[in-house]
DNA sequence: GTGCACATGTAATGTGTTACATGATTAT
DNA sequence: ATAATCATGTAACACATTACATGTGCAC
């Protein structure tokens, strides 16, 4: 059993959503707020027959006994295994280590929970993003403000404040986020 | 002359500030707010070996004509030639490419402009960041508005939201940053 | 009928990851 | 003595990037 990359979570997530073909996939990738995955068809085709051969994604004209034209568009739909493992992947609990390093990863499972898991998830998720991210926060800002006090307006410092910002920015929108999933979960 | 990877620069500017061995840049890797970067043995001593081949660092123990044993300590500084292409890279413009894909790389450029470029590059950089950075947010924000009309408590759409609220917070950052590096200056 | 967007694919290349290997030095 | 840390390295592997190749269908 090997390890599934995130692009490959990604593309489980849109073909969840709806199913549809490696092109469309790649518009998708290119044109929306998901730019941060590569459209390029060297990543998303070899991506896809990764998943096909897992048996997670299926091509819908396989049906067809006929010798298939590769130049043909094809459609791929989640199978009930590749739904499988997508909402296990986006139940998995959040780690102090993808807190600090796999930051895209966190956010793109939390993005795909609605309509996979119920919105308890959403919450207990943010719940958890939140106290993992203020420790690591804090541990930063420990860092920082020494830093600070020797070189106020070096550079690398104020570099290392808007990460820092950035964090923090994360945790008001966690804690705002969970406030309006826990009212409309009661 | 091929490309250069954020690491290979990450490497450099840790060597302009003090030449030290690759372990001692694994620690670095390891254990401060750098720790995106990997600390593993098999990125870092082949990118300070592919560095070395360019002329970009140098061992200082090279002068030395017996075998070096392999299992020694080696210190690395960086050439004149290192310097001119670290320099170089800093002092690139900001383009909406990087300000959209290539965030990590903006900020290891901006943290590595003290001593190394005048302020007044970096108050530039700034001023092209922030420029960039709106324009892409405006983007965004568009789309983002569209969606929240529809899904207002969509987990899609709060990570949507997350992201924007971060970029808002680096362009906070950024305007308070330029203001205090521009007082400096005068 | 020429050009463009659609649509899928392969091949070469380079890099990061993981795991392993080796030996020196320091601390207990 | 022996364990941990220092310190550097190699090898197998997988993945992303880039560039290229191929052909369809539509618009003008």
């Amino acid at each position: 059993m090997q390890t599934t990359t995130t692009l490959e979570y990604a593309l489980l997530g849109l073909l969840r959503q709806k199913a549809q073909s490696g092109y469309d996939l790649r518009k998708t990738f290119a044109t929306t707020a998901m730019r941060h995955y590569s459209d390029s068809p060297g990543s998303i085709y070899p991506a896809l027959r990764r998943l096909e051969a897992r048996g997670w994604i299926a091509d819908r004209g396989e049906a067809s006994t006929e010798p298939r034209d590769p130049r043909k568009r094809r459609i791929f739909a989640l199978t009930e295994a590749g739904l499988k493992a997508l909402v296990a992947w986006i139940g998995e609990p959040v780690t102090r280590d993808e807190v600090v390093l796999r930051e895209a990863a966190l956010m793109l499972r939390f993005a795909y929970m609605d309509g996979n898991v119920p919105r308890s998830v959403a919450c207990r998720f943010l719940a958890d993003f939140e106290r993992e991210k203020a420790a690591y926060v804090a541990e930063l800002r420990a860092q920082f403000e020494e830093m600070r006090s020797k070189f106020p307006l070096h550079t690398g410092v104020l570099a290392f404040q808007s990460g820092i910002e950035q964090m923090e920015a994360q945790l008001s929108w966690a804690r705002s986020a969970r406030a309006r999933l826990a009212e409309s979960v009661s």
